[in-house]
DNA sequence: ACAAAAGTGTTTTCTCTACACCCATGA
DNA sequence: TCATGGGTGTAGAGAAAACACTTTTGT
């Protein structure tokens, strides 16, 4: 048991990516960093693991903290240990995203803490590297919604495929073709038809879909090729 | 500053899945661990963050000391950080997987500490969560195999393209067409053919190849697809 | 009437896969 | 001569991409 006595121990943080998608847009969660230093500057939100919890059970304890949700759809991303990422003190942190409802989430928690959404293409600095910690979830995001359907986690319960192809544009920075994608996410037999409409955003009105429940969290084949 | 104080702190580790190649089979490099607990039990190498160190640092520090080698292809996999990952003590472990040439590493270095290579599939029950490190592992090697040329890590400098493919097959536990294979590889525009064969492993003998100077990390189309 | 999305179908292109086939050579 | 890998070529299946076209309806 000596033997760990000799060695070092560290803070250990977890940071939080939280997407959200509306407006057709994919946007992050941001907040003025609450202590010193750089008190006041935009970051992600985050937290220090304590002692019983790993590092998941510490996001989700921020999450609820700062939006209200439970059950929030969570990954690691990676960790970040440059012995110079915080000037004065030394924290390790690992970085993860989440994937919540804008609309779900409880907005006098996140305001409470200044928070505010931004666009993904319109994040401002960031303290430290939390710059590069959203680059690193965007790609992991990615390829999470290249195997799996990543729609329930950021649209409402039901949906239409004009909604579910603008939420893969955001997220994959492109355009898709609307006859292609439809077929391609069918095809999948994912999608369960309901026997209404939505007509607020076209003419003819679009039925809505869902997503089959024992499908949600099936492990897919390719949908977007890269 | 007052706030870093309240919060506790971690022994932080690095573990390493150390990947090597011989005979046609991908080794993963093994330990019997020196101390307690569950000293003797076979784990992967690994060791303390020190304070100036990023986890990347320590882990290279740990590959020079137990294999001799210096710059080393290493990749981050993912932290572990279940509280009771280890029984009386708390450790939170980064870990990280390597690629070596097993014809370079230093033996006496590795044999200092009982070292011995095991083939993938023949992996022994280690300590703690270090199976699902390496389990983790092998599918980010996967990955990266994927999309960029891990030959030039595993391989000798130069190689037959039998070699390489009889690499792919170990990386991926699958038997590749011979004919298609090549065509694929040598699509790429990666490798570059050397004016002498190898004979040791056919009759008719087979022309070396290497991986052009300037391609070798380059993020390559897709060569296996998934 | 027109625009815009819904929804379907067709054509072209490309990649993966399977496999045939000849070559060279050591045993 | 026979087995084995080296090396090249080709045909077919299947998916992705491009795009034509028809339907519906609010303005």
């Amino acid at each position: 048991m000596e033997y760990y006595k000799q060695h070092s121990k560290f803070l250990v943080a977890v940071d939080c990516v939280v997407f959200g998608y509306e407006n057709g847009e994919l946007k992050v969660l941001l907040y003025p960093r609450a202590f010193e230093p750089v008190k006041g500057e935009w970051s992600l939100m985050g937290g220090f693991i304590r002692e019983g919890e790993s590092s998941d059970e510490a996001a989700c304890r921020v999450l609820k903290q700062t939006t209200g949700l439970d059950n929030i759809f969570l990954e690691q991303v990676s960790t970040f240990s440059a012995a110079d990422r915080e000037p004065f003190v030394r924290v390790i942190s690992v970085a993860h995203y989440a994937l919540i409802r804008i609309d779900r989430y409880k907005k006098n928690n996140a305001e409470k803490f200044g928070a505010k959404w931004w666009g993904i293409n319109e994040i401002p600095p960031l303290i430290f590297d939390h710059n590069s910690m959203i680059t690193q979830s965007l790609k992991k995001l990615q390829l999470k919604a290249g195997s799996s359907l990543v729609g329930s986690e950021l649209l409402p319960s039901k949906f239409t495929l004009l909604q579910l192809r603008k939420l893969y544009e955001a997220i994959y920075q492109r355009a898709f073709d609307p006859g292609n994608f439809r077929k391609k996410m069918l095809s999948l037999g994912v999608l369960e038809k309901l026997d209404y409409k939505n007509s607020t955003e076209s003419k003819k009105g679009a039925y809505y879909y869902r997503v089959k429940a024992n499908k949600a969290v099936t492990e897919l084949e390719r949908i977007v090729k890269y």
